[in-house]
DNA sequence: TATAAGGGATTTTTT
DNA sequence: ATCCCTTATA
């Protein structure tokens, strides 16, 4: 118990609903919670105060988030306030929770404690396998269908069993077989998917008293951040988990729920009340972030969605500017006109950093970022291909699985013949199938190539001295020396992963180089850490439960882009919203699919980004999927009253065009001047200093390798294009690696 | 068994 | 337009 003063220390500066929110005593709390009002300050000072007032020790905290920035933001921000206590909290994912408790009890789900845990596209890779196995037509149905399907059965905690009790339809047999097919092979690889870290614990509790018991004797305050998104598993376990002190505390803000086509059931946040009835409710409403005209904006759009906790936000922040609504005439005229009002903002005194570009699908930012590049503005793209997601890091990691997990067929027939040892596609599958049929690991049946049906004698060999190698690594793997980051370089050199990727030469095998290195890095910085158990089995569940090395930096003086989905929980002081037409945004599969409010709350996420100047732009015309095409202003901007605009303003110059030309870039030349009255450009990191080249265009060159060719281009940072004569290939070779030679 | 040409799909994605 | 995957071929 603390004293009365700091206890007023921790409630200094709150406004009178967030020191209720933090105070709250006993039983199910609901905080719902406005864009930009201050909820993770809520959250952490309601951690700290239950601390304070021993409401709970600290070991009797678990808060949930969705994801890992999310939770190492709250740790930190937690450990502000409570000090080094923060480090006997439950501060992490749902998923690394889960990980965590099955860790400790998947053993009596008939895993070992070393199973691995499968991202989405592992599970798709399997459920394909499945598909086969089922004799699916893939032209009827694809993986994705299939396995979201699933995943969908999964987060409504229907087994195999269950689904098929209730199909409906021809597609819904299929994926029951398939399902039922792809939960023997998890089991018996040893494996979960995502969905399964949730429903294996909800399984494990549920089935077991002793354990049930012990995790709700454990947590005894339960936060949960973005309550919005909580699917109904993650609802049954915090059920479960809260027990009947019901101490749960949710955060959230329904008008905030943009992930309900993977599962969210945006219903959790609303019911919450009446699945607990004598919840207290908290609004924050009051928004510490932008301007109140944009609230205005926000608040007027997604009033149009119905069965809404109503919720006003509002400001001390003043009005601010109108929103700036334009209407271009394409895609490249829109980005022209983003680009130059970029500049014209930096100009004006703006940094980079303060700029952020919202779109609907990644396939726009390509107009958009040539434009950048031809302005030689400096931006970075979130989202994309993730570093843990790029094939050799998956390569690397799937050998590490295979030495912790023999059973894991998945990982092994992913590196068997990567890089080429001569074991193709049907040697695989007879070793999987003779697996299969004696019910053994493929280890097993691996380390005997020699027995299994139908193996050819090159296959024999070749996996014999596969699993030469594989062996004597897995020794070393289990020999108690518990260093990743040297095992992991033993794996690339002696599996010769490296040596054929050096062989290669290319641009691109430069850079997958460059992520092996880095993974090394990842792996030296676990070996390094302190406190907590450090096995190679722990290191890859770290790993497979952090999607993203989190590429995104705030104070890089750069432009940043990305997907309105992944905007949300950021803030930027300008935001531009572009492709506002219908069609584009909302979707046109989301009018179809009449999922037209959740569209509607992406743009309310969107606009509640913007601190001080928000604009929202559309084309008049679009080339969607290489097909030209006329687009008509998204019907969320017709929600925005044009009081709130200026596009009152352009109409009253009766010349809407004409603005946007004085500050659009011209349609070429990099080194064009915006004609925006002659200040100089400010322009960003240069992206790519082109360095002497060593070889000159249409130079006869030789390589070790490929053979006799001529260079046909050059390209910044010493890349050489090069068309051989033998095959006719044109590659990309990066001089300063490649063995190229002046004939 | 490994590489080249055709065909079809194509939203968003915290883990 | 583009990417990915299947199919055809050396």
């Amino acid at each position: 118990m603390q004293t009365t003063d700091q206890l007023e220390t921790l409630l200094a500066g709150l406004n009178d609903p967030q020191r209720e929110a933090v105070t709250y005593g006993e039983g199910p709390l609901l905080i719902l919670a406005g864009a930009g009002s201050g909820k993770t300050r809520v959250l952490t000072h309601r951690i700290a105060y239950l601390v304070a007032t021993g409401a709970a020790q600290a070991g009797e905290i678990l808060a949930i988030t969705f994801t890992n920035k999310a939770a190492a933001e709250m740790r930190e921000r937690a450990e502000l306030l409570v000090g080094r206590r923060v480090r006997a909290m439950w501060v992490m994912t749902f998923h690394a929770a889960c990980a965590r408790i099955l860790r400790a009890h998947a053993d009596r789900l008939g895993y070992t404690r070393q199973f691995t845990i499968y991202d989405q596209a592992d599970s798709r890779r399997l459920i394909k396998r499945c598909m086969e196995a089922a004799n699916v037509d893939p032209k009827r149905f694809t993986p994705a269908a299939i396995h979201s399907q699933i995943s969908d059965a999964k987060n409504r905690m229907r087994d195999a069993e269950a689904y098929a009790q209730m199909v409906g339809s021809y597609f819904e047999q299929t994926v029951a077989n398939v399902y039922t097919g792809y939960e023997r092979e998890l089991h018996r690889a040893n494996a979960m998917d995502f969905d399964d870290l949730l429903g294996r614990t909800v399984n494990v509790i549920e089935l077991f008293p002793e354990v049930r018991s012990a995790y709700q004797d454990t947590f005894r305050q339960i936060l949960v951040d973005e309550y919005q998104d909580t699917n109904p598993v993650q609802y049954r376990l915090l059920e479960l988990l809260s027990g009947e002190r019901r101490n749960l505390t949710v955060v959230g803000d329904p008008d905030q729920s943009v992930y309900g086509f993977r599962g969210a059931d945006i219903t959790n946040i609303l019911s919450f009340e009446e699945q607990f009835p004598d919840a207290a409710v908290i609004r924050l409403e009051q928004n510490y972030r932008s301007t109140q005209t944009i609230l205005d904006a926000a608040n007027a759009v997604i009033a149009n969605n119905r069965g809404r906790k109503e919720k006003q936000l509002w400001t001390e922040l003043g009005e601010g500017d109108p929103i700036h609504v334009r209407e271009l005439d394409d895609e490249h005229a829109e980005a022209r006109f983003v680009v130059g009002e970029i500049q014209r903002l930096v100009d004006a005194g703006a940094s980079l950093s303060e700029v952020a570009v919202f779109y609907r699908t990644n396939a726009q930012s390509r107009v958009l970022e040539d434009t950048l590049v031809r302005a030689e503005v400096a931006y970075q793209v979130v989202g994309g291909t993730r570093f843990y997601e790029r094939a050799e890091v998956k390569d690397a990691i799937a050998y590490l699985t295979l030495l912790v997990n023999p059973q894991d067929a998945g990982s092994f027939s992913r590196i068997v013949n990567s890089p080429r040892r001569g074991i193709g596609v049907t040697s695989v599958a007879r070793i999987l199938g003779y697996a299969n049929t004696l019910g053994a690991s493929v280890w097993e049946v691996a380390a005997e190539p020699a027995s299994v049906p139908g193996l050819g004698a090159a296959a024999i060999k070749a996996v014999g001295r596969f699993m030469e190698t594989m062996v004597a690594l897995r020794e070393r793997a289990t020999s108690g020396e518990a260093s990743v980051a040297p095992l992991l370089g033993a794996v690339l050199d002696q599996t010769g992963y490296l040596e054929a990727l050096r062989a290669e030469r290319t641009i691109e095998a430069q850079g997958r180089i460059e992520n092996l290195e880095e993974l090394v890095n990842v792996a030296s910085e676990y070996d390094a850490t302190e406190g907590e158990e450090r096995s190679l089995s722990a290191f890859l569940q770290q790993l497979s439960l952090v999607a993203d090395a989190d590429t995104r930096e705030d104070d890089k003086g750069v432009v940043t882009l990305m997907t309105l989905h992944n905007a949300k929980g950021l803030e930027y002081p300008i935001v531009f919203m572009i492709g506002c037409e219908d069609g584009i945004f909302p979707h046109s599969r989301a009018i179809e699919e009449g999922a037209l409010e959740e569209e509607r709350r992406l743009c309310y996420v969107g606009i509640t980004r913007a601190q001080r100047d928000l604009y929202m732009t559309c084309a008049r015309q679009r080339t969607v999927f290489g097909a030209h095409g006329y687009a008509v202003p998204s019907r969320f901007l017709g929600e925005i009253p044009d009081s709130l605009t200026d596009r009152g303003e352009q109409q009253a110059r009766g010349r809407a065009g004409f603005r946007e030309r004085l500050t659009s870039w011209p349609a070429s030349g990099p080194a064009a001047t915006a004609e925006t009255g002659g200040q100089s450009l400010r322009v960003g990191r240069a992206r790519a200093n082109p360095e002497p080249p060593a070889f000159a265009l249409g130079e006869d060159v030789s390589d070790s390798k490929f053979g006799e060719g001529t260079v046909i281009g050059l390209e910044p940072g010493g890349i050489v294009v090069v068309r051989f004569r033998r095959d006719g290939s044109e590659r990309k070779l990066l001089s300063q690696y490649a063995h190229l030679s002046r004939r």
